[in-house]
RNA sequence: GCCUCUGUAGCUCAGUUGGUAGAGCAGGGGACUGAAAAUCCCCGUGUCAUUGGUUCGAUUCCGAUCGGAGGCA
């Protein structure tokens, strides 16, 4: 039996506000690849100018997968996502083009990258209400000790005020009757299928990426930002299950201006403040990963040179193979 | 012009009955396997406005100077 051969996949990951989209697109152009989005917000339909989706004319510019497809009511996870997105980057592959994975969740990046493996019993929407009504009315201390007593690896491993946490450890436990650390340990050891490398974009002077976020979320609000968040929050009212896009930085600081809470300038101030701490939670993810490599867009005279930069990385850790060895 | 209050961390302010200081916010660092744009953890040295004086010792007391706020005219 053949060695299976790993598919190649080039990942432009970083914070937010940083041109990934663009970057992606140029890419893609260049390799006749296909863009795979890697991000939890921009999969829901309807929320397109505060999730920063592509613009239609990005969108046309290459083809774009897993961008505007989900109903915001419907739930996903990050267990449906490297199902997708896996799926797709062997379509993708399977077509003689190079896939191009696109976005700033870590998480998604990570997962599907590295290869991790979901349990067929994910997720129980009962148990999880049922574990943090516990929460609410004892303290999550009797739930850690539970934790500590079932899965002593896990417990070390989560802090006893991650309520969150400590509920899906517990709740993975009593689905698939293992302990949570056992999961973590198979991924350890697994394989990836995919030979990757995440172009991370950033910026070395932290104040220009945080001047580059505040101008963006002025261009949202000049783009309607105002009018998508009042419609999907009238669509939330009334709804005794608030959607995972409602977490979304750009709706969750609007709601209160339209409860008539804060004022607008108080919640657009709480935007940009909430995207600078996404930034740097981003910047944490990815200083972490291995096969990453930083690109520096402040480094750049023009968009060219980055572009240049991109290609030599890729040809460098093996995802793309030059234009000399395409032709042969 | 006179009177009163005020000047301490990037911001808002505590405080030291005289022994060179600490909170909140902002900010920085980190974790992350089915809600992840979520959730959680750790991190506080700054000419105590300037300048003279009193004192063993002043950010603290006194004087002057320069900012800021309010009141009376």
């Amino acid at each position: 039996m053949v060695l299976e051969e790993k598919i190649p996949v080039a990942a432009v990951v970083g914070p937010t506000a940083t041109g990934k989209t663009e970057l992606g697109i140029a890419l893609c152009r260049r390799l006749n690849g296909e863009i795979v989005s890697c991000d939890s917000m921009q999969i829901y339909r309807g929320l397109p100018i505060g999730t920063a989706q592509p613009t239609p004319e990005e969108l046309a510019a290459a083809p774009h997968h897993l961008v505007g497809f989900l109903p915001v009511e419907e739930a996903f996870s990050v267990s449906d996502y490297v199902d997708r997105a896996g799926a797709l980057l062997r379509e993708i592959h399977g077509r003689g083009r190079l896939p191009i994975l696109v976005g700033g969740t870590g998480l998604y990046a990570r997962s599907l990258l590295r290869g991790f493996s979901f349990e067929e019993k994910g997720r129980d929407e009962a148990l999880r209400q049922k574990l943090f009504q516990e929460a609410e009315e004892q303290g999550v201390e009797p739930l850690y000790r539970r934790l500590a007593q079932l899965d002593p690896k896990a417990a070390g491993e989560i802090h006893p005020n991650n309520v969150k946490r400590v509920i899906r450890a517990l709740e993975y436990i009593q689905l698939c009757g293992e302990p949570f650390s056992a999961q973590a340990e198979r991924s350890h050891s697994a394989q990836s299928p995919y030979r990757y490398v995440m172009l991370c974009l950033c910026y070395r002077d932290r104040e220009a990426l945080y001047r580059r976020i505040d101008r963006r979320v002025d261009l949202m609000l000049e783009q309607g930002l105002l009018e998508e968040a009042r419609a999907f929050f009238a669509h939330c009212q009334g709804k005794e299950a608030v959607p995972t896009a409602a977490q979304a930085i750009g709706y969750k600081e609007l709601f209160p201006f339209f409860r008539g809470e804060l004022s607008l300038d108080e919640a657009v101030e709480n935007i940009k403040r909430e995207s600078r701490r996404y930034a740097k939670r981003q910047i944490t993810w990815f200083k972490r990963e291995e096969r990453t490599e930083f690109l520096y867009v402040d480094d750049y005279p023009h968009r060219q040179a980055l572009l240049e930069d991109a290609l030599e990385a890729l040809k460098r850790w093996g995802v793309w193979k030059g234009d000399a060895a395409c032709e042969q």
